[in-house]
DNA sequence: CCGTAAGCGGACTGACTAGTCCGCTTCCAG
DNA sequence: CTGGAAGCGGACTAGTCAGTCCGCTTACGG
């Protein structure tokens, strides 16, 4: 069953419009904002997701899809560090000026996007620390973690990550 | 003008008190759960502070203090490497975990204890860099903003502090 | 021991929030 | 063009929060 044209495009303007406004400030937005923003009452909100926190969620699995993206093709650059120190780059001036998003991973704890996610960090992570380029004591869920301080200081922990 | 035997009592309370909840839950704990806490009536909070704001500018001040405290005997320390790094992971070990009272340091932009805490790290930092121990590249702001990630990766983050 | 001022706390207000519901509008298939 | 279903949005509910206020209680100086 198909959605009507009209009620497509209030979907994807939402979804556009949640995101930009869960970056900017996190849950803290209300449902209200968001819906003011998109140009549709919030009662539409409500239509589309259960829950404030099902478009949180919503939002969250858009953009660790995207992320997955990168990851994978980061596993294609020949150098092991290059290729993990290139998606870390990548994430981290993308998405970690954003507490919210990355803070709010645990939400989709046990979702497909989720799991897809770790296993392609994982293999980044595993094959750097094979090539005796990445400390062993840093596990994928670290990195994942140390994504938003390396949005400010990309260098400091890049260097700290990187054996001597 | 001093206070009642029984009120001085409850103010200490409710100072200790809310430390505690702010240091849990950062400023999402209600002015009521505090006051519950602390055994006291939430009337009681406005007549000691005019609002909840101000409270929490109090306890954070206080912690700033004893901040201050620690950063000056670190400059007592011979080493100045091991000096910056020993007040480091004190500061990461006790006050990181939570994120509410490093990130809410705004709200002292320019009070006296905000304006000592800057410049005994100032002086901590100077003399880590003129020892040529500390990456010229970071300013004593940039190491109060690492503290949050320096309580779960002290090691990564004082490597990538360190010159190598 | 007592009068009184200092202190107390809980009822109250007003602002704001997530989520529901239903009468009205708009799209679109036939 | 038109009937009816899909979609719409705002009024409404229920809950929570910070902050006010005032009648009652309690500490304590004399």
């Amino acid at each position: 069953m198909t959605l009507r044209a009209d009620a497509q495009r209030n979907l994807d303007r939402l979804l556009h419009v949640a995101g930009e406004c869960f970056a900017e400030r996190g849950l803290d937005v209300s449902v209200d904002e968001i819906a003011r923003r998109a140009g549709v009452g919030h009662g539409t909100v409500f239509r589309n997701f259960p829950s404030k926190d099902a478009l949180f969620v919503a939002v969250l699995n858009q953009r660790i899809c995207e992320i997955v993206d990168v990851a994978r093709a980061a596993l294609d650059e020949p150098d092991a560090w290059e290729g993990f120190a290139g998606f870390f780059r990548h994430v981290s001036a993308r998405y970690a000026e954003n507490v919210a998003l990355v803070g709010g991973l645990e939400r989709c704890e046990g979702s497909p996007e989720k799991t897809e996610l770790g296993q392609a960090v994982e293999q980044l992570v595993g094959r750097a620390q094979r090539a005796g380029a990445l400390r062993r004591d840093v596990t994928a869920e670290d990195v994942m973690m140390l994504v938003p301080t390396a949005a400010r200081f990309p260098d400091i922990v890049l260097d700290g990550l990187r054996v001597a």
